[in-house]
DNA sequence: CGAATTTGACCTGCGC
DNA sequence: GCGCAGGTCAAATTCG
């Protein structure tokens, strides 16, 4: 793998049809077929995630105003209504929000989803910068691999002033380790689950791909309840006219 | 207490 | 040499 490359990565709910009608174009020219469907799968698993989208958005909204925001960001047309409205109510803890409040200024910098999270490699990364970029309205972060020891590999994330959907990742340098998701992926393609990313976030609130998946089955089980629920009062309902009949 | 993020300060390279 | 922009460091802070 040449880690020295430049990957665009179109984790995006824009239209950006270049990138989610074919990410091969873009993955195959620099990691092998198993490191493609690894990728693929956390890009597939993310950019069907508009809530995480929707996070990215949030960190990577301009450093300065926008009169007019000149390319409106449609709404992936698979989302699921039921899973935006379950993550709404994603709320912190009782301790958590009282812990905000002690922090206005944390309040202020409360934290979104880092852009290193599920973007595009199940490696850990850690945010070390960010820079705002002349001539760009976003701002760039800087992460470095926090997978393992002493791991050189960084990465930068921006997202394109040209194309607001669009987040352009660029690697430097290599990991010390081998590919993570190499060791398994055959284990993974055997496997019915949905892999996650590994990135490790500290606040649950923002590892929001586990917390979707955790809110689908939430989500299945509610349904589960309520058509039991249904049924019953069907039933009775039926019964009753029944009755009244 | 350890791990992670934030953000201002500092460093470096480049053009003038 | 100076100023600017990008990249990195590290102290402060948060949070489980």
């Amino acid at each position: 793998m040449d880690w020295d490359l430049q990957a665009i990565v179109g984790c995006t709910k824009a239209p950006a049809a270049t990138v989610m009608d074919n990410p091969h174009l873009i993955f195959s020219q620099h990691f092998c077929p198993e490191e493609q469907d690894d990728l693929l799968c956390n890009f597939q698993e993310f950019s069907e995630t508009t809530t995480v989208v929707d996070e990215l958005e949030e960190l990577y909204k301009p450093s300065y105003p926008r009169h007019v925001h000149d390319n409106p960001l449609p709404v992936v047309a698979n989302s699921p209504p039921i899973l935006d409205e379950k993550v709404k109510e994603l709320k912190p803890s009782d301790k958590t929000a009282s812990r905000c409040k002690k922090s206005k200024k944390r309040q202020k910098n409360k934290r979104v989803v880092t852009a290193a999270d599920g973007v595009s490699d199940p490696w850990a990364w850690r945010k070390y910068g960010q820079k705002p970029i002349k001539g760009s309205p976003y701002p760039r972060s800087y992460y470095r691999c926090s997978s393992s020891k002493g791991c050189l590999a960084r990465k930068h994330v921006e997202r394109s002033h040209l194309d607001p959907g669009v987040f352009i990742v660029t690697y430097t340098a290599e990991h010390s380790d081998p590919h993570p998701t190499c060791k398994n992926s055959q284990q993974r393609k055997n496997s019915s689950t949905i892999p996650l990313p590994t990135t490790r976030t500290r606040d649950d609130q923002h590892t929001l791909i586990p917390v979707v998946a955790e809110a689908i089955e939430d989500e299945h089980e509610e349904i589960k309840e309520l058509k039991k629920e249904e049924d019953f009062v069907e039933g009775v309902g039926f019964q009753a006219s029944k009755l009244r009949n």
